[in-house]
DNA sequence: TTTTATTTGAGAAGGTTTATCATCTGGTAT
DNA sequence: ATACCAGATGATAAACCTTCTCAAATAAAA
């Protein structure tokens, strides 16, 4: 595991962690590349991976293992759900009460060491809830 | 999308299904490869995954988009919760209650037509519980 | 300024999943 | 029972995402 005392304050490293908050929208690996290629042209993708990964370790970032192919990464580390629209892919925050009860629920119906929970909501985002409507208008 | 009338009841499909439902380990598409290989052993991987990912479709089995690298697969279809141990990768299912309500929270805290919702939980296994504990001890 | 351990960028490699396509087969019609 | 054929299979290539490797560059300490 890396040390936070020893991680370097690289360009490369302020700029990811700077393009990253400036969303919420929970880019992958590859759209936070895109991003800072604007600012670094140079920069490496590996070095986009490397360092969200590292950030994820110290938790200065979440890594998001939600539904589809991609890991997702995100700036606001304050526990927090999200949704993903089923038919776009796209993922957003839910703004309701983090149900701390349900880790002692779960702990008492296992016999894990329970350490955390999050919930993924499944659904359509307004866009594609009326365009899947009016297809079936159609 | 595929029609449940018109997939074949293949030898290869029977058999995939039947290995799956016999485990609760919520087996990688890898993992059910090996299964069925046993009885099967000209299988190719391809088929493995092209069916998993009918049946899924059809309902008739679970795609599980857990944390980790690989999807999993359940023959469980009725709605339930998961639990992945953080040290080994292990899933198991957490008997408890599902949370009907959360939908409705959730959908009046986003502009998302909500149509369901996953939760897993994250912590050690009995084993690895232990093992860990242990290494702290030494 | 010099030193050095860490980090970077480029590219290769690894692992998982999907696509392609000639061949095969389950289900149906004859 | 036999012929037929849309759908399925197996082999393999390709795509895709992520991690690894290592010479060169650089942040930070001396
Ligand atoms: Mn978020
Ligand atoms: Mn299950
Ligand atoms: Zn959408
Ligand atoms: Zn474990």
């Amino acid at each position: 595991m890396q040390e936070l005392t020893s991680m370097r304050l690289t360009t490369q490293r302020q700029i990811i962690l700077e393009e990253l908050s400036k969303v919420t929208s929970h880019p992958t690996a590859n759209e936070v590349y895109d991003m800072v290629r604007r600012r670094l042209p140079r920069i490496g993708l590996g070095t986009v991976y490397r360092n969200l990964e590292l950030m994820a370790e110290t938790g200065m970032i979440l890594k998001l293992e939600v539904g589809g192919t991609q890991k997702r990464f995100d700036a606001t580390v304050a526990p927090h759900y999200h949704v993903r629209c089923l038919e776009c892919g796209k993922v957003d925050d839910i703004k309701m009460q983090v149900q701390h009860n349900i880790n002692e629920t779960a702990a008492q119906a296992s016999q894990y060491q329970i350490l955390g929970h999050h919930i993924e909501f499944t659904g359509l985002c307004s866009d594609c809830a009326t365009s899947t409507h009016q297809a079936s208008i159609n």
